[in-house]
DNA sequence: TTTAGTTTTTAGTCTTATCTAAAAATATTT
DNA sequence: AAATATTTTTAGATAAGACTAAAAACTAAA
């Protein structure tokens, strides 16, 4: 059994250590959930004794293949919830994140596969990231960061990394959507921000809103 | 805030208390969700200091306005959840329960009212319970236990009180459903044994059995 | 109306998941 | 290679929710 706590610690270091494969340190989880490290390295002693990570004292943290798997899961539920609350209950994309963090934790092998049967074995969530099967794997991301591509080259706006409410309504505002040709006019040095052109209009993003948009060219 | 236990507090003093409007006794209640006395003294204590329930020493325990409102809108997502596991994801009415008890906990007001619209706005569960509305309120029931049914008498099975995968199981190894027209053919004192007829057969159910059917006649 | 039995409450302990503060280990600078 | 800074771990505390055992309060029987 893994609790609720015990699941997020995972997530994060899946997320944070390339599906738990390289070390994360202490601080870098204590960060990603908002919580301390002394914290984070009790739970570590525990999913090391569960046999869902490696640890080595000071040598940071990686994911046991079980570890992995569990968190893959986790990930896997978080993400077809999201598909369904936008495809079957009317919620937008900006909604979805806090309850998904919620539903994701439901114990029912056959309540997400059946969810997975209902909306169609979704490859994506509504912000562009991959879902894992049931064997925790997924297609490898072709995605690029906006900020790698070269001024006059265009794309298709194929994934976000930051999934808050605040970002999202940001790209609400600004007519961005997943889907979108974008195509990348100029680079700015000076703060690193970028000019960019849409379908409707022409624009300049922050280098922090760059950073969390993925192009497929 | 309320907590996830604090809920199924809640819900068991709706459950056992006439919707709380009816004193219910700490040992009930223990005995009800499996703990124990002194654990139930505790968190009554925690209910009544949140204004959600009242309590005087010895007497047991009521539901206030607001507490009878937070239960009846987890009693409203178990079953909302119920028929949607159901009706979308194929669960059989043996099934849904367990995963139920998981998923009424789930915190979007959201959430709930578009499952509701998803669904039809349903007014019973699989197992034939009222689901409340926004307000906690549902209509009436007319049912009665099919033991205060005469024989030569027959409803329509409406209702089924236990809703445990053992019980339904039997039912469904019966072929008894909700929806089925049930005659009762005779009582037997002895041991409080029906014989009843369906369409497709005619059975002995034991008292046991029988305590938990409910007819429409 | 005492006495005996039952129910409820209190007192104290345990587990899980947190935290702060201090100690220990590792990294980075001079 | 010291000295300094940063990171990580340990030690000790706290809060929620549960438990056992014992005390207190109610209820029923004699
Ligand atoms: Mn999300
Ligand atoms: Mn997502
Ligand atoms: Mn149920
Ligand atoms: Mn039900």
């Amino acid at each position: 059994m893994v609790t609720l706590s015990e699941e997020n610690y995972l997530k994060a270091i899946y997320h944070l250590g390339k599906q738990g494969r390289v070390a994360v340190s202490t601080n870098a989880i204590a960060e990603k959930i908002d919580s301390k490290a002394s914290s984070v390295t009790d739970m570590i002693k525990k999913l090391a004794e569960k046999n869902l990570a490696n640890y080595i004292k000071y040598q940071g943290v990686t994911l046991t293949e079980s570890g992995r798997l569990a968190a893959a899961l986790v990930i896997r539920k978080h993400r077809l919830w999201e598909v369904f609350l936008v495809e079957k209950l009317n919620f937008s994309w900006d909604e979805v994140h806090d309850v998904a963090e919620q539903l994701e934790h439901i114990k029912s092998l056959k309540l997400v596969n059946e969810l997975d049967a209902l909306l169609g074995f979704p490859t994506h969530d509504p912000h562009g990231d991959p879902i894992p099967d049931k064997d925790g794997n997924y297609a490898p991301i072709k995605s690029v960061n906006i900020l790698e591509v070269k001024p006059g080259n265009e794309g298709v706006l194929a994934q976000v990394k930051d999934s808050s409410d605040v970002f999202l309504r940001y790209l609400n505002k600004n007519n961005l959507a997943l889907g979108d040709t974008i195509k990348v006019i100029d680079f700015e040095p000076f703060d690193n921000s970028l000019t960019i052109e849409t379908a409707s209009q022409k624009m300049i993003i922050s280098s922090e809103v760059a950073k969390n948009l993925y192009i497929s060219l």
